[in-house]
DNA sequence: CTCTCACGATAACAGCGCTAACACTGCGGA
DNA sequence: TCCGCAGTGTTAGCGCTGTTATCGTGAGAG
């Protein structure tokens, strides 16, 4: 037999899978639990307590999930599968999800330096390969924002930002602006192929190469230039 | 004297300056309005539905701060003040933020489609001036979620979230990606301009115009390289 | 005048978070 | 063996909450 507070705990996040965490009431989770009214309050003092404590271990499946995923050898896609984890949590565990980000009162979840620890760790990796812009700090704080925004609002309004490609559309955003690592966009294609090359032997992370200027030059002066739009 | 509705709305909004909504209680609302109990119960049905009432007359405070900023003639300018009034409110009106944009429950506030639509005409004055590389739906669902994020986040964890260069980082990274409308970067600076005019050309929002390209090509081979980054 | 209807006051209900008081268990030390 | 003790279950209760029923008022409409 478990413990109480394991218990609790597994009995809390159960109907956090269906129910939001006000509208849980601790009578519910201590019939659920096969425990007395007062075992919630020795082992977490609180309701506001038992709720950091649950949105504590949820951050654990959460980052549990981010670790699943394989480091590959470009770290800036393995930044951009750590968002669309981060979303796929968000959408698959809504209420816990809401318990972790949007905090009522004034006990905030500890284990959200750890998850900013991890995201720090992965974009130290893009800034050790010369791939980021900024300050890790700033990159992290960057990424999580808009990351969490992505979710609130689908989660919120679902009928109104429930689309995924908004999703895709600030992760590309932020990350590329963050990397300087510009995603294939089919609305401009190979323009920006280019321009990226521009630049990239304008900040000297190439060398400036006058043949590679020249086939530049005949490639801008060549055929097929997209059709301005209407 | 006004009526009894108005009391009960202005008794809310004065209590949400100071509390969260979920610790406000109908009570209290009442004693503030010089109500009774009932009175909340014939205007709104509910206390749900007094709150969403309340998180649409804080749309109307939120628009209203918005329609205050006058258009120039930069559209995506434009957009960076908006995005600046949007974060400014949230940090003015933190409760009622919260109530406006992660509303507890299925009762939605009906005002997020009016500021979707401000929004939304934003973003087509950016796309007829040639200066937007996605549907306006996604831009504004885009720029939306990314701003509420970091509005959220901002207010959640104010110690790690509350720096104001992370607003700025993902507005100029959102904005920049969906106008094409790169910002100044000191890290990168002249190229950058360069890299947009030469996009610029490409997409054919400016003529292919020879000179320009001979007057480019010169640029880069002339001096002042920025160094490398280490 | 009477009828109606919006508003005010009072009291009650069930449910909530939370606490006090007490009984029971198992376990190590004297 | 007995004691103390820490962890656990049981019951009852407090004050507060959202919500509703009931009744009374007073002003305007017919």
């Amino acid at each position: 037999m478990s413990t109480a507070r394991e218990r609790i705990l597994e009995a809390t996040g159960e109907l956090l899978a269906t129910k939001d965490a006000l509208a849980i009431s601790t009578r519910a989770i201590c019939d659920r639990a096969k425990v007395g009214m007062p075992e919630i309050y020795r082992q977490f003092g609180d309701k506001q307590g038992l709720l950091t404590a649950a949105a504590d271990i949820g951050f654990e499946r959460f980052l549990a999930d981010k670790r699943r995923n394989p480091l590959t050898d470009d770290p800036v896609a393995d930044l951009r599968t750590a968002w669309d984890s981060h979303v796929g949590f968000a959408l698959r565990n809504p209420h816990l999800y809401r318990l972790m980000f949007t905090p009522t009162g004034d006990a905030k979840p500890q284990a959200i330096h750890e998850a900013r620890a991890i995201l720090l760790k992965a974009v130290e990796r893009c800034r050790d390969a010369g791939r980021l812009r900024t300050t890790p700090e700033l990159a992290g704080q960057t990424i999580l924002s808009a990351n969490v925004g992505v979710c609130m609002m689908a989660l919120s309004f679902p009928e109104l930002f429930g689309d995924p490609a908004i999703s895709g559309s600030v992760r590309d955003a932020v990350i590329g602006k963050i990397t300087g690592d510009e995603r294939e966009d089919t609305r401009i294609g190979p323009a920006t192929v280019l321009a990226q090359a521009l630049v990239g032997t304008l900040t000297g992370s190439a060398p400036l190469d006058g043949a590679a200027l020249d086939r530049l030059t005949g490639a801008l002066r060549g055929p097929d230039a997209p059709p301005s739009e209407p």
